[in-house]
DNA sequence: CTCTAACTAGAACATCGCCTCTAGATCAAG
DNA sequence: CTTGATCTAGAGGCGATGTTCTAGTTAGAG
């Protein structure tokens, strides 16, 4: 075997995301390996662009909130009200998580779909498969009548994440502390949104 | 006096405009040079930096959406209407001027506070003062008992504008069109965002 | 007509940041 | 110890892009 690594994936990934707290998706790659203490020729002996960098950190951020949103899901019986925590957990996440947050503002998944590195072009289209499996359970029962729509799953999204996603992320981009009085608006919001679907 | 200009500063940022539309904040003074027909050395005589031109074009943009509202104010006598007219009309706008809307989503103002060219300094600070006013009176007819709450604008801003805005700008960024059942989602959700200002 | 302010023109310059390249260091296996 | 795969190291190539520079053009004023 060869000489082991000094540095894991996830210490650069870790500067890479502190950087991006401060610099946004402008981040050199100079930078980042002036935080983690890696030289720019080791990052990219491990990752093999800037890009690809920057969309493992993004993959990694979206997937640690994914992960968080499962447990709500576990937790609630009820499919509506399930659908309103979905999003209050997103405020309170980021609220707690500022740089995971940020490093969530990236990029957006469809522009990635087609400018994503080979690598990594699976990962990023099958990022949303499990969420938008969870929404197509709870929009089936939460929406009985409107099982049928083809476009039922998108709709529950952008009414849940979506208006979420929409009101903390300016917060987030300003690394401004996402206010608390916004979990209220959010979970008032969402219900109304989905009562759009009804009818 | 010397030789009249070929080119007006408008048809520059309506260049600009075309080539942000499709490139977004990356959009190089090359490109704008190549869709206006002036070169490089012509738009640099009108404008400082690219810096300066972008913003302009920003907030070009945005007075144009904010001279809507206004009309939509004029046009509704209950305030609760009001505001959720004034976030619907922020949707229809954006899908009827999709490359304006695009504009509008270069910067973010608070940034630019700090970092706008000079002489645009000023022109950013008071940008908003408009609405925000508008939104005092109609915050103040709608919610009487919370007038002495001294972010009760920042509030409502946040719930009408806000609220509105972040769930149609994935649609303007990807300059994909804003689906027209997002009104009546914007709409509801609007309304029920407002009522956490009641209590 | 001549003068001159204002503008056009585009080549040239300077900077910045992604990425490559060659050399050297390290450590497990044999 | 020797070997060699893997990693560290950081200087430098290279392209892209913002900006400047100098020459030339235009059209109204006197």
């Amino acid at each position: 075997m060869g000489r082991p690594a000094k540095f894991t994936d996830d210490q650069l990934l870790d500067a890479a995301r502190e950087v991006v707290a401060v610099h946004g998706v402008t981040a050199t790659v100079a930078q980042v390996s002036a935080a983690s203490g890696a030289t720019t020729g080791s990052v990219y002996h491990r990752f093999r662009s800037r890009e690809e960098l920057l969309v493992r950190l993004w993959l990694r951020s979206i997937e640690r909130l994914h992960e968080r949103l499962f447990e709500v899901e576990a937790e609630h019986d009820d499919p509506g009200e399930a659908l309103v925590a979905l999003a209050v957990e997103t405020a309170r996440y980021s609220r707690e998580h500022p740089a995971e947050a940020r490093a969530m503002t990236l990029y957006r998944h469809e522009r990635l779909v087609h400018t994503a590195p080979q690598v990594l072009h699976d990962r990023v289209v099958h990022l949303n498969d499990g969420v938008f499996a969870m929404l197509g359970r709870l929009a089936a029962q939460r929406f009985p009548t409107a099982a049928d729509d083809p476009h039922l799953v998108r709709r529950v999204f952008t009414c849940v994440i979506g208006l979420c996603y929409g009101l903390i992320r300016p917060y987030i981009v300003a690394a401004t502390p996402i206010p608390v009085w916004l979990d209220d608006v959010i979970a008032r919001a969402v219900a109304a949104a989905l009562t759009t679907i009804d009818q």
